[in-house]
DNA sequence: ACCAGCTGTCGAATCGATTCGAAACATCGT
DNA sequence: ACGATGTTTCGAATCGATTCGACAGCTGGT
């Protein structure tokens, strides 16, 4: 009862149900009315061969594609667990309201794929993954005119559409939380130098969150930079142990590294939580694969993703609306690896 | 220099070059030839205004995309790293083609993505994830006559197109590395038992290449599941070692309980690779982060992301070639987690 | 009986490319 | 000078939808 040979197009319809095309994409759409005993014949005919309109045709009549694209990190480096989630998300709220997902890798030898995307108009709409402060690709889309939203803000924040995490203020609640308990020495575990370098957004407020709030507790405070890895966690512990060994707690936004930092501590001696405290921000899967599991403040990617996309939705539907962001908090999640200071 | 307005099309190029719109056309195409002179003038204009052909137009034209369709697993379950990876490497793949990458999840609720994607005409051709053996998606693309790869195999292996992981002979081999160093009774952690149960290929194979191998070398063997998750893979050795206390060596393909594998021995005292092997087939990160490193299969993503490109551009190009598969294999990279038995 | 106001339907134009057949032009041998 | 040949270029048809203006057929008020 489906395609036979493929090749139904409205035409076809109109024909076997004996009216017009035009009647056919009405009785489809519903922007005009057409009689309940045609609308019941076309739907039955439609069903019948199980006819779709075609992608393209569509696009090019009514001058949107009903498509988004998603443009994701370099596929060189890595992508951390939360990033495929959030692609994942992406893509099943897009889905929800009936739009598809054009995936684009950015990055050197890939602007040609972003080109194709913006200039040949395959999409309505894009999400820009991990923006940095100046991101050249932002910058792009503004003077295309392609109306996108970023997630994480670039520095005139003011002028954009963003979905960003609030990093510096879950990340000052981190040392508050440990301040309480009475930590006087604690450390931050940043993501890579080089995120921080080139002004990636949640690298640089988990930093200055940190700072504002030791300053304000006064406690003592050590900020380190780690790489996306297990065993770089390891290191880094061991290293901040050996120049600070009053440090009673840390402090994290990298979540790739927090293997690395069970191990570290486990070797070291530093019982968890008894005698030594970890929290910070990382997606609730690693947080609950932590030993202990982890308090933390969980990345929540389905909110994220979700707001993105409707944010993205409302600004295709009317292009005149004035910028809107969104800063997502996130309550810390009590679980156990925590605790005063010996 | 660029996109002012956007109201550029070919019409446009064609006026301000002083020609027709079709000299344009194969000016930039080359399907004929085009005088030296009026190439380049009407190159210099498109690159003046900064031009790209409208993708739908185009499209429905052309009776072609350039589009791939990526059916991901449902996002409800975690994508495990392997395969974030891999549609990164997908994407990657394609791009070096000049094709785009339109994403789906497949699964409950995602029906009408996949639909409009087959139906909609909006896709040349379809790679499949995660493949069951009786797969509702794959014969859905088989008989809407959509080219299409699976990744892993499908139960009638011979009439499809796929590329797939020799489980069964990497597993098989990792049992007889085992059995070379001398271990006579060992265990196999697979992935979870609904995957079995599901039919799906790599679970499968990578049990029947475990038995077929113990049986082989006549090792005692022991064959269990484990969900795709660090704590289950705990409970999982926890198990496993309490019913089996003369088991010194396991095989695992499931990344994600890796981590939990690793915790559990050591909390149960058998240091590794002194007095307990691990090996297996899983993603070369996870190999490296395990501790020690993994002697293991890495799981050659990036090719089989190239393969599976590759194949499905070929049969795109020409219909009606007959059923093409490739079935990788890897070798074993020796790291240091496994040695002869205590 | 006539006109106004609805409904429902149709035909034609449109979106922006590709592609085919034919026209225009140049080149060349005889 | 003339057809034969080959190179460039053009105009028109086509892909498969949407959308707008107009027309036909009813209904109802006067």
């Amino acid at each position: 009862m489906s395609c036979r040979g493929g090749r139904v197009n409205i035409g076809e319809i109109a024909r076997r149900a004996g009216v017009s095309r035009s009647t056919v994409s009405y009785a489809l759409s519903g922007k005009r009315a057409v009689s309940a005993a045609t609308r019941r014949r076309i739907l039955q005919v439609i069903d019948d061969v199980g006819y779709r309109p075609n992608a393209s045709a569509r696009a090019l009549a009514e001058g949107r594609t009903r498509t988004i694209g998603l443009v994701i990190p370099p596929a060189g480096r890595r992508l951390t667990p939360i990033q495929l989630g959030f692609v994942a998300d992406i893509v099943a709220a897009a889905g929800r309201r009936e739009l598809d997902v054009l995936l684009s890798p950015s990055g050197g030898e890939h602007d040609r794929s972003f080109e194709r995307m913006v200039r040949g108009r395959r999409v309505d709409g894009v999400i820009l993954m991990e923006v940095r402060l100046r991101d050249a690709r932002a910058a792009r889309l503004r003077e295309s005119g392609v109306p996108f939203v970023a997630i994480g803000h670039t520095a005139d924040a003011a002028t954009g559409y963003w979905v960003d995490l609030d990093y510096h203020g879950l990340v000052a609640s981190c040392v508050r939380h440990l301040a309480d308990l009475g930590h006087r020495e604690i450390a931050l575990i940043n993501r890579p130098r080089e995120f921080l370098d080139s002004g990636y957004g949640p690298a640089r407020r988990a930093l200055d969150g940190f700072n504002a709030a030791a300053a304000e507790r006064s406690l003592a405070a050590t900020a380190s930079c780690c790489p996306d890895e297990a065993t770089a966690g390891e290191t880094c512990v061991e290293d901040l142990l050996a120049a600070r060994p009053g440090v009673t707690g840390v402090v994290t936004v990298n979540e790739a590294a927090l293997p690395g930092i069970e191990r570290a501590l486990r070797r070291l001696g530093r019982a968890v939580p008894r005698q030594f405290s970890v929290t910070g921000v990382v997606g609730r899967h690693w947080a609950e694969e932590f030993h202990p599991p982890l308090t933390a403040a969980d990345v929540p990617i389905t909110d994220m993703a979700e707001r993105a996309v409707e944010l993205l939705a409302q600004r295709m539907a009317e292009p005149g609306t004035p910028p809107r962001h969104v800063l997502l908090s996130q309550p810390i999640s009590l679980r156990s690896s925590t605790a005063p200071p010996p």
